[in-house]
DNA sequence: CTGAAAGCGCTTACAG
DNA sequence: CTGAAAGCGCTTACAG
């Protein structure tokens, strides 16, 4: 509760004298190593704070970064809480208050970015973008000053902007490899984004395994449903295949059921991986599934420092962040015989 | 961007007249009808909206509510994002900015307490209390006058605060009740939280049903694991029963894994209900969970209400939150043997 | 070596 | 009927 000119007054001296020692920046002023040491000293004792909205006030800031989230993930997931919680973290780290704004609609997104956004924020950082229309208000809006940071799980963030993403090759490139290290050699995979596929692609290709386009089955969704769906029909078309690579732990948990389904005894289920290391893979698959780190903690941090750097108006870079494997149970077990 | 003094340099009046006309707050001041309406208009003109910043400055506020959240949820439930959401939409609506945080351990809590409470927050909003330290603690805290609500899923939030809580005995009174409509005389229930098991027994005791202790089964988690667990034990101990009233979606779900992994044909299958209609009722159970709804997002809204009543120094009180019965297929199918 | 003054954008007693 | 002035808590050119 202690301002600068109590504390100035305990100390008597100027409340001026105050703010550029604690700030450390003097200027053009000097000051004598003792009256220094002093005011640091009491500023400890008072546990002086300097008034947030004065600074910002004064400094043409606003002391608030806001935080516009496209509900993209799939039910189940915890991917948005994840990287909620690593951006307000690296936020609060660096004393900023956060204005939080979820969307599901295009023009949620647009009204928040009308009636708010120029007016009472330092900066923005955007998880996904829905829909290209938006990224042309956004780079209109950064063309007038506003600074903003990028991070998507998707391919939907245009050139342009300052972007932190995963490196989604990686993830099914790992799995894949990892499948192909386990043996297995006839690797179906679920496709719905197209990095993904080219990491499998690439795998295979390191391995000198020839690709079979029938085992490639896109579907539109990461649900558990799409990974149901796509295994039914896997089974049906009596292709034979020794694993199955899917491009979502919600994929994989669906694969699960339906094998649970049709009663397939467990060693005979193929391998089976997902992406993301989410919830659903350690306790909502039927056998603990392995799969890939998610990139959106780490990304969420490496946002909040691209903002920094921004509103300091240092140069910033776009970057790509890698995911790990992790290895559980359902790449061990199963005899990989997957036909039915 | 246009500030107070603009505006009132274009219409040729005084700022101070302005800002009095648009808060709508004269005092002892007059306004001629004229100028008035001048005022006004130019202000929508162009779009003025007062630095939050400066008002918060002058009035004394931070602006900025801080949303303290424990990690308690079960993972794989969307619980805690779906609280969240409502909260900071609600605080958007009064233009409060959020400082977010989320524990896991008290020190944590305690480190957030000290260093940041009193001195940049307007109020908090307090999402579980993992520890009964922390309430004295923040008892201590709203006594010097830092408003205070809390929410809770669990009964961890002592008296002396104003709490938005749900009504915990009534998920379990409506599906036991539910269970009991469906003929269900046998009802095992999966027991963390007293309120829960009140719920439970008190639909029973009004359908004349007596309340076998054989069929309480006790766990500290509300995970799929502990419903795993007692659904094996239950097999185990060979005494009837025809349905499970768990006391969340993720002990149903546990109970649907041993059933499955125990290869007993679904139409033997006790009736199962759940708590909170997560993602794992709709998605993740093998059979879709009748549950009831949580009721964490109205008490998001409740809670931001009741502490801008308190920013206003109105009066506020406790309340609580009734859940609703969701009925899928888990309490429809299945002829409720029960017995292994 | 140190401080008085201006100013960030507001609100609100007070004076005319 | 309207405005000049003080002040919220800071920072920073500027003057001594």
């Amino acid at each position: 509760m202690a301002s600068l000119k109590e504390l100035a007054a305990e100390l008597g001296v100027s409340h001026t004298l105050v703010s550029r020692v604690l700030n450390n920046r003097m200027g053009t002023a000097r000051v004598g190593q003792k009256t220094r040491e002093a005011i640091l000293r009491r500023a400890r004792e008072m546990d002086y704070r300097p008034n947030p909205l004065a600074v910002a006030l004064k400094r043409g800031r606003k002391g608030v970064v806001g935080l516009f989230i496209h509900h993209v993930g799939v039910e189940g997931s915890d991917l948005n809480l994840r990287f909620l919680e690593s951006a307000s973290a690296a936020l609060a780290r660096e004393r900023l208050n956060l204005w939080l704004q979820f969307f599901r609609l295009d023009e949620e997104f647009l009204a928040a970015c009308n009636e708010r956004l120029t007016h009472n924020l330092d900066g923005l950082i955007i998880a996904g973008i829905a829909h290209p229309a938006l990224a042309d208000t956004l780079l209109q809006l950064e063309s007038t000053g506003m600074p903003i940071v990028c991070t998507s799980e998707s391919e939907d963030i245009p050139d342009g902007f300052t972007t932190i993403r995963p490196d989604q090759s990686r993830h099914n490139y790992l799995t894949a490899r990892h499948l192909l290290e386990r043996g297995c050699r006839r690797i179906a995979h679920f496709h719905v984004m197209d990095q993904r596929l080219a990491g499998y692609r690439q795998a295979l290709s390191e391995a000198g395994v020839s690709v079979d386009p029938a085992l490639i089955r896109y579907h539109k969704d990461f649900t558990a449903e799409a990974g149901y769906e796509l295994t039914e029909r896997l089974y049906a078309s009596n292709i034979p295949f020794d694993a199955i690579n899917a491009e979502s732990d919600a994929h994989a948990a669906g694969a699960m059921r339906y094998l649970t389904d049709r009663a397939i005894p467990q060693r005979q289920w193929p391998k089976i991986t997902g992406v993301d290391d989410s919830p659903i893979a350690k306790s909502y698959c039927i056998v603990p599934l392995t799969t890939t780190t998610s990139c959106l903690p780490q990304c969420a941090e490496l946002a909040v420092s691209a903002l920094l750097k921004k509103l300091s108006n240092s140069p910033t870079e776009s970057l790509t962040v890698s995911p790990r494997l992790v290895i559980r149970e359902s790449t061990v077990a199963g005899a990989g015989v997957g036909t039915s």
